[in-house]
DNA sequence: TATGCGTGGAC
DNA sequence: TGTCCAAGCAT
């Protein structure tokens, strides 16, 4: 089946920024950043934006990290854009500013993990290793066990599994973006379209008659509307929209429930989202 | 290992 | 409508 993905890959690949010749390791680690969570088609006009403005580590490194989470805008989960932040630092400082290509050396950058730091090193370096995403799990719980959804991760299984099916290493980075890619176009987790699937033929989970999912419910999602998350993000649109800190009174009227907005307030404190400047003075971090 | 963490589009 | 989902990570 690796050869059938790779055609397909070929013919029905997506011209993304990120596959573009020429496109840098940073620009590679950015977009694995971005894409951690959000759909492409909002990560792409940030991520050129954010090339444009940084297009190195040490651009970044120079900025404060609150023009990071500005310039992150509506992409949610603004910690990433914190932590892409402390990478650009760190990579300037124990690595001459270059993105590192060995995997350990990813792994230890901060909000880099399994996932982003294989992405990286395959897609940007080359390297001869398993990617795992929850494109290639679904691909792989229907292909191979012949079940609708992947089980919850198991992060050492799920490598192997992805291993195991790894081709010669001078076509794996391309076998990798293929699995991801059929996962992300046509064994999608709603309404996959199995008969455009170029593994449709050998792919268990069609032999055996499209079984429904029988293992562990997945915990279902905590409602939005009215949690701290967003009140969290009410609160920091405030302060991405100012030009510089703003009194307490401007955070006040983001957001009416006081309880809440004050357990907020305090997160994005924690995690070093807000600062307060002086009394009653908040902003983003310098 | 389960949970918290944003945001918006699709159905 | 509400619910699910989207190239995860840290704790």
């Amino acid at each position: 089946m690796q050869q059938e993905i790779i055609d397909w890959y070929e013919t029905n690949g997506r011209n993304l920024p990120w596959r573009q010749p020429g496109f840098t390791p940073w620009g590679a680690l950015v977009s694995e950043f971005m894409l951690q969570q959000t759909p492409v088609a909002r990560v792409i006009p940030r991520l050129e934006e954010w090339l444009e403005r940084w297009p190195t580590p040490a651009a970044l490194a120079a900025a404060p990290a609150g023009d990071a989470v500005r310039a992150w805008a509506n992409l949610g989960y603004p910690r990433r854009a914190l932590w892409l932040h402390a990478c650009a630092v760190t990579i300037v400082r124990d690595y001459s500013g270059n993105v590192p290509n060995d995997v350990d050396a990813l792994l230890a950058l901060p909000g880099v993990g399994s996932y982003t730091a294989r992405a990286v090193a395959v897609f940007a370096f080359g390297a001869h290793e398993p990617v795992v995403d929850t494109n290639i799990r679904r691909v792989i719980a229907r292909h191979t066990l012949g079940q609708a959804e992947p089980g919850p991760p198991r992060e050492k299984a799920d490598m192997e599994a992805m291993r195991e099916l790894l081709p010669e290493p001078t076509i794996s980075p391309t076998f990798n973006i293929g699995v991801m890619e059929l996962g992300a176009l046509v064994c999608t987790a709603r309404n996959p379209q199995c008969e455009a699937c170029p593994i449709r033929a050998t792919c268990a989970w069609r032999t055996a008659g499209y079984p429904e999912y029988e293992g562990a419910v997945k915990a279902r999602q905590k409602k939005y509307e009215g949690s701290d998350r967003q009140v969290r993000g009410a609160i920091l649109a405030v302060l991405r929209d100012a030009p510089s800190a703003v009194h307490r009174s401007a955070i006040d009227d983001a957001w009416p429930d006081a309880a809440g907005r004050g357990r907020a307030l305090e997160g994005l404190l924690q995690d070093g989202l807000v600062v307060l400047e002086e009394s009653d003075i908040f902003g983003l971090p310098s």
